[in-house]
Formats: C-alpha cells, structure tokens, sequence
DNA sequence: TTACCTGGCTCG
DNA sequence: GTACGAGCCAGGTAAT
C-alpha cells in the first residue's frame, strides 16, 4: 500500500459481512418483499450497518464478504469447509440486493477473490495499526479474538458484546495470541477443522495455562495422562496443519482492490436516492419514509430550515362580504370533501367561544372567516348568528364530509352554538396517532414531518406566556394567514396520511371503525360531563384541613422544629440530617428517597414517618380532588366536564384530564368518599359496569395457552387456579397468601416483569421470585412462547399489534442502550394486551352509543375508566341498562375466552362500583 | 413572575 | 436499572 496521509488515532471500522450474513437469516422471520421476494436477511444486515454508524464514529470503514470460490486453505487441506451445506435459496437471492444495500449505505464494500474476509480483516486490521489507528472489527465469529490488540478491539453487534484483550481473557480464559493454540487445539466443527478430539474449551485452557503454548504442549505431549492424552498423540501430526488453518493471515495482497485508506476505505454518507429506491423496492415502508422525510426536510433551500409554505403556494382569501361567503358556501357544499377548521378563543371546549373559522378544498387554497375579532382595526365581519344558521345545514349535514386536525374539539365549540356536526369523515390527528401513536400529533409538527413545510405557530400569532392575547385580539390579517394555513395543511396532511392507512387492513380498521367513531362517542360524552355533589366534598375537605393541622402540629414536636411536611427536600434534610434516619433508598436524582416504601419501612422503627405517611395521604386528597373537583364544576351546566385525550396514550388508551376523572381514588376508604360525591340526579341512578380480568383474558386469547383458556371457559377465579398450578395443590387447597402471591404473578406477567421486579414486589428473595416465575412458565408454556415470540417480533418488525390490528411502535426495541432496550420489551410485552383492552372498550362505547340512540332511551354515558362504563340511567331505565349495557360489553368480539363484565347501580358512583 | 423539573401519589 | 400505561400536585429552582 502506499504512503498514506495522517492516519495516527483515526478509527477503522470493519464488518465481517459473512459472519452476519447466516445470522441476520435466521434471526428474522420469513419477511416478504411487494414483489414475494424473500428479505429478512437484507433488513437484518441494513438494520445491523445502520446501528452501527449510530453508535461508533469511525472516518475509514468497510464491510467484508467472502467471495466465492475456492482460496489458498481449500490448497492446503481439501477438507476445509467440505461439510458445509449450499446456501439457502431464499439467502442466495438476497445477496446480491445486500451489497446494494451496503453501498447504498456508504459503506465500502470489499470482497476479494481467493481471500476469505476473515483474512482481508486480519489485513486490514494491522496496516491501520501499523499507521497508529484504532481498529474495531464487528464480528459474529469468536475466531477473530486473536486480532485483539491494545488498539484492535470486537464487537458483536448482535449480541452488544465488545471484547478487549481484557474481554478475550475473561472470555475465553487465554489471551489474544493464545488463541490460534486454542482454536487448533479444540478445533472447528463449521470449517471441518478437526483440533484434538474430546478437547474443549477446558481441556484447552487447562494445557496451555500449565505448559505454555502449543508447541510446549507437543512437547510434553507424552507427559499427558488418560484418553485426551491418548488423542493428543494421535492428533500431532495434524495439529501444525490446524494451526495454519484457524490462522487468520495478515499480510494478504490487497493489492489492485485497496489502492489507500484514502481511496477505498473512507466512510461515506448515505446515498439517500439510491436508499430511497432499495426500501421502496423490498417493501421497507418505515425507512422509506424516514429517507424521504429527511429528503423533504433539506431539499427546498440550502440551510437545513425547513421551507415554509410559499406565497405562490397560498391562495387564502379573507371571507368579509356576503358575496365572497355565498361563493364559499358554493364551493363547500359541491366539494368532495372540506378541510374545516375553527379559531376560538380558549383550548378548553365547553367554554371556547368562536372567533372565526377556516376552510380548504383543494391544497393550497384556503379561506379564512373571521367573526368575532375586536379592537379599534378590526374590520367589518359578517354577523355571527346570520353565518351560523346559514352554515348550519352544511354541517349538520351527513352528506357533506369535513375532514379536519383534532375536529373533537370544533364539534364541541359547534355544539355550544347548537350546530351537532355530522359528515365527520377524516381527521388528520387520529390518521397520525393510527400510524404512529408513539410520536406527536400537532399540527406544526406533522407538517414538518409529512410535508416537509413550517407552519405558523400559534405563539407567532398571539404571543405566549402572560403576553399572550386572545385571538379574537389577533388582527385579522395575521390571524388570515395563520387559520387559513391550518385548513390548507390539514387538507395536505391528509392527503398524505390516508394513503398511509387505506392499504394496511388493520390499521384502516382501527381508524374507520374504531378511532373514528370513538371520537364522536367522546364529544357526547365530554358534553354530558358527570353531577358531582360539591357541598359534599366541600364538607370533606374541611374535615380533612382539620385533621392536617394536628398532624403537622404532632410532626413539629417529634421533629424539634417546623418544616413543610408537602417538602420532600425538608423531609429528607429532617430525617437523615437531623435525626439520622438510615437512608433506605435513593431516587433517580440521588437524594434519599421518601416515598411511601421508605416511610412505610421506617415507620417501623420510628414515630414521625407514620404521620407523614397519613398526610401525604390525606393532602394528596384535599388538593387533588375534594379542592379541585368543585372548582370544576361547569357554572352553565352545574356539571364537571372532563376531557378525554384520544391520541395521547400510545397502546391505544384513553388519558382523561382537567380533571382526570380516570384516577378517582378507590383502594382507600377515605379515598372511596369522593366517589361518593359523584352523584346521579334526582330519579337517577348511576350505573357501572367493568370487564372482569380484561388484559389476562386477552393473554389467554392471544397465547393460546390451554390451561389459561380451560381456566377462563370454566369460570374459574383465575388467581386461584394460576396459584393452584404453581403451588401443584388442588383449587380448594390454595391458601390466601398463595391466591396472593399467583395475584402478584398475574398482574407482573401482564408487565413483563423479571424476578428482580417480582422479588422486590413479594418482598421474597430473586431466586424465590425466579423458583415461581420458572414453575408458571412449566405450567402455562403457552404463555411462555407468547412472551418470547412477541419479543422476537418486535424486534424483527419494531412494532407489535393488538388483535384488532392497532400498531405500536417501538424505537428502541434495537437500540444499543440496554436499560431503555429492556424497558421497550417489556412495553412489547404489556401493549397487545393493554391495546387489546382499549380496542374493546372503545368498540362497546361505540355499540352502547349506537345502542342508546336507536332505542331512544334517556340514559347517557358519562365516564370511561380503561376497563369500566359508567352511564347516568333514569330510574325507569334501570333494569333495561343493567342488563343490556353488559351483554353489549360482551358482545363486541368473540374471543376464544369468554368476556365477562360485572355491572352494579346506585345513588352514587361508590354505591354502583 | 413564569417555566420547567423532581418527587410523590392517584387510577386501570 | 429492574413491572405497563396515564395526569396532577406542591415544592424548588432557573430563566426572564
């Protein structure tokens, strides 16, 4: 090789291509490309390069494969390798696509006739030591290890392992330049090599830390007593042989392949075109369109900033006469479909009022009409009422489609000017919360991802913080351009998310039949809000501040002093400061904790946590619901009205909030109180039905597990027949703290917990937890190939699905960083079961919905708790409700376990639960 | 003064 | 580092 320039402390990557190759093939499934074409090992091998151009920088790089054909060992020994069988076909056509791929990808591609790549490696690897540069070499072959220098270091990508010549030693209990003496010793099975026969990797150890190396071993061959010694001698004569065999060589003529460092191994970026095309073509929809957001994201201009839409791409129109409205109106009523969007003024919905609204019928079109913005500049606008009535049959119109970005909300703020909007066809948030519930779903963010354009931000508009003004204050040009962009995007966005959606069965079933109609049985639920009895928990609340105030009195004694006991920071100064409290554990941050673990386990031994313990319990009360609650109540309907976020929680749940009516306490008895304040109204009841062991029922339907389902058919209590398998005792004979512990099992394995998590939770010993974990496991292995499948999926597909065809993503289900990959499993593990859950509530609050419209009957919903209907029911209706609202619960799927929902009645949320 | 973070607690 | 998914509160501090 030529001189190079200054390669001193730069880093070499190399890939040992071959080795992954057979790995990345058997480790996916049987992927397909559009065209049947088989792709499992190219996604493995894309996948693998990718993560690591992620985690290491290196300048120079190359990805090394075996060329084919024969080369100088099959010369030496005609046996090398002869045991090996052809490639797999569906392997042999990916090859060729895998060098594209590697290209593609930047990296430089070498494969030398007559040279293995293990040799081209071993090459390689000293010339960059020799120029003072760092060497990794990526590998999933052991036989390697003997390149490992104090600058040569492996890694196994698959497996995240990195061996240094400390790791080779702990690996293989000989050093790097013992390794040679090693392999020969033991031989290779996978290249025919035989070593001494019935010599392992002990045996190997054992001789050559007692005698030195191979050749002092020869040497003391007849000194070496028993059967091995025996086939020691009768292995000498070919032990040179499989020396020279397992030798990697170094000093192999590259010549005419790799000119310089400079030339041939330099790392290069992606080529993004060619990328595009190879994913397009082998079916890879998620990083095509990564590679083409990234595209979209810096082609316009030269900067990396996003361009914003253009003036020759925005036609928007400020509706202030009556002929421009009539022309719109025209417009909108012959158009497919409308992109519709409202201006208001606050974000919450039952109390917004309109300032104007938006619409977009073809892209980069818009019309902004705006009908209550104030000040001294403000222009004339049409009439408020007079737009409304004549806007009315448009949207109440289930033939005239809307399509808008979170139109939940819009419909809400119509519903407060009597407008019931029907014709809802598409909405751009649920599109994206379908396709990705894991990212963010806001407006400006989706543009930049799927469009490629910055919006107009809100803040830009109206200021943010405590400068912010209203929009009716916004002046009306500005707030033109801003709402008018919104309906315009909103159009475009959906033009590129639908087609995402429509092609994938699953996905469009989730959002046509479930997002899509959940979303209606929201805003009805929202509007009808739940009574609550304010002067109760105003009663309570007092009680509670009483109570509060001898504690902290009783506190000051026994601490010597005041302090804030709301101040986990003055806790802790108190405790293991001034009292010297032993430290029981640490938060993420590194101060001693004082959680309620912690109190618990000191107030065995002290007086003070006891009180803390009482008043973080009882304050966490008083501010969060019995203050809270009332202050929420709605001054025009008497009653508190909750949101339900429908794209927030990523298995597909829904999160509630202002208030969050889905973490009512109930565990306590003081906690149940506040149920007792959520009241149904004279001749009402209140009625509750929840399903019953929903998330295990559906890992009995998604693992199959016979046991599981037999227990489940038969109606069994489920934690006394899990406690009976694993304690191996009839049903009758399970004891409460054996039903308790299976109880604790259940819920773990719903969370892919380990034993160190069900060790800490039973308060019983790892080896304990694990002993209980091994025994269900035996007894349930359906489960058990459930849990290792799911994981294997994820990780091949990144992403798992829920029965009904919902997908959730997982980013870091491959990413090097352990802890975080860890936490992605066990979130594989939980969402098809959690997402399973909300996929079947929300489809029975869409049938009860249907139900109580075409049956004309006055009972309303008003709550969801993940698993639980609550519905304010006229006393007349009683009977009627509690026995349809279950039978409808439990008829929304057929599963292969039955569904079960318990249903209770009563004055008040406590008496019906 | 406001905005954000931490630690803690509520629910399924 | 160690059981999944959420929202909200008070205290404390950093930025304005």
């Amino acid at each position: 090789m030529p001189e190079e320039r200054n390669l001193e402390g730069k880093t070499l990557l190399l890939v040992d291509g071959s080795s992954y190759l057979y790995r990345a093939y058997h480790a996916m499934p049987d992927l397909r490309g559009p065209d049947g074409e088989p792709t499992g090992a190219l996604y493995g091998i894309i996948n693998m390069l990718r993560r690591m151009r992620k985690e290491v920088t290196a300048e120079y790089s190359a990805c090394v494969f075996d060329a084919k054909g024969k080369t100088f060992r099959d010369e030496w020994y005609p046996e090398y390798k002869a045991h090996r069988p052809p490639m797999p076909e569906p392997l042999a056509r990916q090859i060729e696509p895998i060098h594209v791929a590697v290209r593609a990808l930047g990296w430089p591609l070498l494969m030398i006739d007559g040279v293995e790549a293990d040799d081209v490696i071993g090459t390689l690897a000293r010339e960059a030591e020799r120029h003072g540069m760092n060497v990794i070499v990526s590998t999933g072959d052991k036989d390697l290890a003997q390149l490992v220098t104090d600058h040569v270091t492996l890694v196994n990508t698959m497996t995240n392992e990195t061996l240094d010549r400390e790791g080779v030693i702990a690996r293989f209990g000989v050093p790097p330049e013992r390794i040679v003496d090693y392999l020969s010793l033991v031989g290779d099975t996978v290249d025919n090599v035989p070593g001494v026969e019935k010599c392992g990797p002990k045996t190997a150890v054992k001789w050559l830390s007692q005698y030195g190396t191979l050749d002092d071993i020869v040497a003391h061959a007849d000194e070496i007593k028993g059967a091995v010694g025996e086939n020691l001698r009768r292995a000498l004569d070919f032990l040179p042989m499989a020396r020279k065999l397992v030798t990697v060589e170094t000093a192999c003529d590259l010549n005419g392949h790799v000119a310089s460092f400079e030339d041939t191994l330099v790392t290069r970026p992606e080529a993004r075109e060619e990328l595009r095309d190879l994913f397009m073509r082998h079916g890879f929809k998620t990083w095509l369109r990564e590679v083409e957001m990234a595209a979209a994201v810096e082609e316009p201009g030269s900067a990396d900033e996003p361009a914003p839409l253009v003036d020759g791409e925005r036609n928007y129109e400020t509706i202030l006469t009556w002929e421009q409205f009539d022309a719109w109106l025209a417009k909108i009523d012959a158009a497919e479909i409308t992109a519709f969007d409202t201006e208001t003024t606050s974000l919450d919905a039952m109390t917004a009022k309109l300032v104007g609204m938006s619409f977009s019928v073809e892209p980069g079109h818009a019309a902004y009409l705006p009908l209550a913005h104030r000040g001294p500049d403000a222009p004339e606008q049409l009439p408020l009422d007079e737009v409304l009535a004549k806007l009315k049959p448009w949207f109440e119109s289930a033939d005239k489609k809307k399509l808008g970005q979170h139109l939940k909300y819009d419909e809400q703020v119509l519903a407060s000017y009597g407008i019931e909007m029907n014709g809802v066809e598409h909405d751009t948030l649920l599109e994206s919360y379908v396709l990705e519930s894991h990212r963010t779903h806001d407006m400006d963010s989706l543009a930049l991802r799927h469009l490629g354009v910055k919006t107009i931000k809100y803040e830009e508009v109206a200021g943010k913080g405590a400068q912010q003004i209203g929009f009716d204050e916004v002046p009306v040009d500005k707030a033109s351009e801003y709402a008018a962009e919104d309906a315009d995007v909103t159009l475009q966005l959906h033009r590129a998310l639908y087609p995402q959606i429509e092609p994938e069965a699953g996905l469009n079933h989730v959002y046509r039949n479930i997002e899509m109609p959940t979303s209606r049985v929201l805003r009805k639920m929202e509007r009808n809000g739940v009574l609550i009895d304010a002067e109760k928990l105003r009663v309570q609340s007092n009680e509670i501040a009483t109570r509060l105030i001898e504690l902290e009195r009783d506190a000051y004694e026994l601490a010597g002093g005041e302090f804030n006991l709301g101040s986990p920071k003055q806790i802790g100064q108190i405790f293991f400061e001034k009292l010297q409290l032993p430290v029981v554990k640490k938060t993420p941050s590194g101060a001693p904790s004082t959680d309620e673990e912690v109190l618990q386990k000191l107030a065995e031994d002290y007086p003070l946590p006891k009180l803390l313990l009482e008043h973080r319990g009882l304050s966490k009360l008083k501010s969060t619901y019995t203050d809270k609650l009332p202050r929420m109540v709605n001054p025009l309907t008497g009653r508190v009205h909750t949101n339900y976020a429908q794209a927030v929680a990523v298995t597909g749940r829904l999160a509630s909030n202002d208030p969050n009516l889905q973490n009512i306490p109930v565990r306590t008895a003081e906690g149940r109180r506040i149920r007792e304040a959520f009241i149904a109204p004279p001749g009402h009841k209140i009625v509750s039905a929840d399903y019953s062991q929903i998330e295990l029922r559906i890992m009995a339907h998604i693992s199959g597990d016979e046991s599981l389902l037999r227990a489940f058919s038969q109606g069994e209590d489920i934690h006394r027949a899990t406690a009976a398998e694993v304690f191996g005792v009839t049903p009758l004979e399970v004891s409460s703290d054996q039903r308790r512990i299976a109880k604790v099992i259940n819920f773990g394995l719903i969370y892919g917990m380990s034993s160190f998590g069900l060790a800490s939770n039973l308060g019983i010993t790892r080896d304990a937890a694990k002993l209980y974990i091994d025994r269900y496991f035996a007894r349930y292995p359906g489960v058990a190939r459930y849990m290792d499948e799911t994981r294997a999926s994820a990780k091949a597909r990144g992403y798992v699905e829920t029965v009904f065809g919902r997908r959730l993503w997982l980013p870091e289900i491959n990413g090097g960083n352990g802890p975080r990959r860890q936490a992605a499993e066990r979130a594989a593990i939980n969402a098809p079961m959690q997402g399973t859950a909300a996929d079947l509530i929300k489809l029975s609050m869409v049938a009860v919905q249907k139900w109580l419209e075409d049956s004309r009957v006055g009972s309303k919903m008003i709550m969801q708790v993940h698993d639980e209907l609550i519905l304010e029911v006229p006393d007349a209706e009683l009977d009627l409700v509690r026995k349809r609202l279950p039978e409808l619960m439990c008829s929304v799927a057929a599963l292969k376990v039955p569904l079960v929902a318990e249903v209770g009645a009563g004055a008040n949320w406590e008496e019906a639960h």
